[in-house]
DNA sequence: TTAGCTGCAAACAGTTTGCATCTCG
DNA sequence: CGAGATGCAAACTGTTTGCAGCTAA
């Protein structure tokens, strides 16, 4: 699927490799802005689409949040949406609950989990 | 919240009213102008809008999928996405089991739990 | 009568595409 | 060298906004 190894390339791989949450569009323009300063908006949506396309990536989605991206080869996990600074992160997946709600006659394939609130960072409700 | 009840502000209610599913704002316009011909775009946006900050709506938000809207009066409850018919349905809301999976520092205030998989009128995977 | 609402079109924001140039292999 | 990738800017799509005219109360 990747046919040529170019620097441009190589910088957002880093970026997502480097990272520990879901990254948007534009903060991977901007953390591949540091390795490769003068990368264009457009190279980064033609990467995401192809390292989708070969399963390198996978897309996180929260319902009214851009697209958000990130390795595909991480463990089964949710995500927490912080209310205040927008971050996505990581928690862990736990499927057995969610499997008992399903109808009679309804088959599940998967399941999207999103938690909204605050990160550690901005849990003093009072600061904003 | 509502200042003055217009016929394209009674139209549109009327949409939803007649409706038994979550409709995208091209799917309100579309019904909207059976109704009043001549209603354009922007006053479904600036109407879905205000029924959304008067509670009157409320946002269903499939990841991936342009945003539809329902009358807000109803329980709470997740949503299963059909990946083969494409429809939404209610499924019955269990949140106690969701607590236990945040981090520790961090908050939840809300959460969107969407189950992807067959319907009961789809389970037969070798039809499409 | 008049504050608030409407339709239109222009403005915006996010994403995609056309093209001349560049570069990996 | 040449196919494929890049940066730029223009084109597109979905949503919002400015404004002159319209309408509910």
């Amino acid at each position: 699927m990747i046919e040529r190894d170019t620097s441009q390339r190589r910088a957002i791989r880093q970026v997502f490799r480097e990272s520990d949450r879901p990254l948007s569009t534009q903060e991977v323009l901007e953390a591949a802005k540091k390795i490769k300063p003068n990368i264009g908006i457009a190279t980064v949506y033609r990467t995401l689409k192809l390292l989708l396309g070969c399963d390198w990536l996978a897309n996180v989605r929260l319902p009214g949040e851009p697209p958000r991206y990130e390795i595909a080869d991480k463990p089964h996990h949710h995500h927490f949406h912080c209310i205040k600074c927008g971050r996505a992160f990581e928690v862990p997946g736990s499927d057995e609950l969610i499997a008992d709600i399903v109808p009679p006659g309804f088959t599940m394939e998967s399941h999207d989990l999103v938690l909204h609130g605050r990160c550690a960072a901005c849990r003093d409700p009072h600061v904003h």
